[in-house]
DNA sequence: AGAATACTGTGAAATATTTCACAGTATTCT
DNA sequence: AGAATACTGTGAAATATTTCACAGTATTCT
């Protein structure tokens, strides 16, 4: 067994693993060794197995896991049973794709609000949640007691949008955008297809010159 | 200074610099530190030297980097000079959204072509690269040496999306669907907001529950 | 010109993370 | 029913990564 602060690692696997159990499930079944999931995820069984150690001890054994039962530990432990609400920033391309992204409402996350600076955008789009200008943001966040914040905007707005959220009390942030500077109590998960390419390309890069 | 092979997360690390380097640039700094990088990054400035001395040795010093030179020498190290290939497999909302984004061009990133299995959607849509059929991806990757793959579909196409991409010789993908099962010559950086979120409320509330 | 400052670069120490090796055990097979 | 199998759980070892501490040096200040 196991206690004390969880690593990092571990909770970015267990999450990649707690998606991984929807499909799992889908496909019908009812047991998945650390083995098989190892090999899903890229990840050694070894690892994994150390991961489930920070899980409440479950007495699983020596046929792997129920999918229904680790979803269930990792979802106690992470506390992902309660719903979270999140909103994003921006209605772009990309924004509208997120919030109309169909898993959310069935995953413990809940898109509570839109906001753009663009108010024609606003009037034109249609979403099931408040679609507002972005002036308001730290009121809304501050309300509706909101956790997550989503950050899709051009580069420029990006600190501003960021600054109008942790104003509002956000505690965490996953920015598609250029980075930004937050105080250190704040967590930020930052996305960027461009940098996934190049990170794709140095390893590439570097693993044929140096063998 | 140093050679070998360099570590992963130092790869990562100098790709959200070199990012980051664009907006200083932009914003007129012609001397940046250590210091600095590390706090937009959220990571210490003995790191950030760390990682910088797996650069060709530049005499950098005493007054902080240029960041024109040390774009240059990243760059270098992990072959971001030449121009890279990449397509698209999925035309839904990210995938226009990716495909529209601007910023590829100029960045040594080429998207050479955009796939779907819709062929309606072929014909609705418009783009300054080629919109081809989902069964067409193997012969065009082969015949126009695409190295990176961004796949963008529905979760129950994703197998097959990546059996297709390394069919034709593709090098790494970037996969915002879930999980593929890929040899292990090829390498994935797995994207998914939702796990993110989720990233976020299990560090939030682990770190909450143990102080 | 000389002193103070603000950096970098880098071995060595500290820490975190992964991998190994194997005992223990439920399940499956014959 | 007994043997073989296929797992898990976990200390200990190995490895990777980060942090520290500080010497060296260009730049800025007085």
């Amino acid at each position: 067994m196991n206690s004390g602060t969880i690593p990092q690692p571990t909770v970015e696997r267990l999450c990649a693993i707690y998606g991984l159990l929807d499909d799992i499930i889908a496909e019908g079944s009812h047991r998945i060794s650390s083995t098989q999931l190892g090999e899903r995820l890229g990840e050694s069984a070894y690892t994994i197995r150390k991961d489930f150690g920070f899980l409440p001890q479950g007495r699983f054994s020596s046929a792997g896991y129920s999918p229904e039962e680790l979803k269930t530990a990792i979802a106690e432990t992470l506390g992902l049973k309660e719903e979270r609400s999140a909103c994003i920033i921006g209605l772009g391309r990309l924004g509208q794709a997120v919030l109309a992204y169909p898993g959310f409402s069935t995953e413990g996350i809940a898109i509570r609000a839109g906001f753009d600076s663009d108010t024609n955008k606003l009037e034109i789009l249609t979403a099931s949640v408040p679609l507002l200008p972005s002036y308001r943001i730290t009121d809304y966040v501050k309300e509706h007691k909101i956790e997550l914040g989503i950050i899709a905007v051009p580069s420029k707005q990006a600190q501003t949008a960021a600054d109008r959220l942790i104003e509002g009390g956000i505690q965490g942030i996953v920015n598609f955008s250029s980075p930004v500077a937050v105080p250190d109590t704040i967590r930020v998960r930052q996305i960027s297809v461009l940098d996934e390419l190049r990170i794709l390309a140095g390893l590439i890069y570097t693993s044929e010159r140096r063998p």
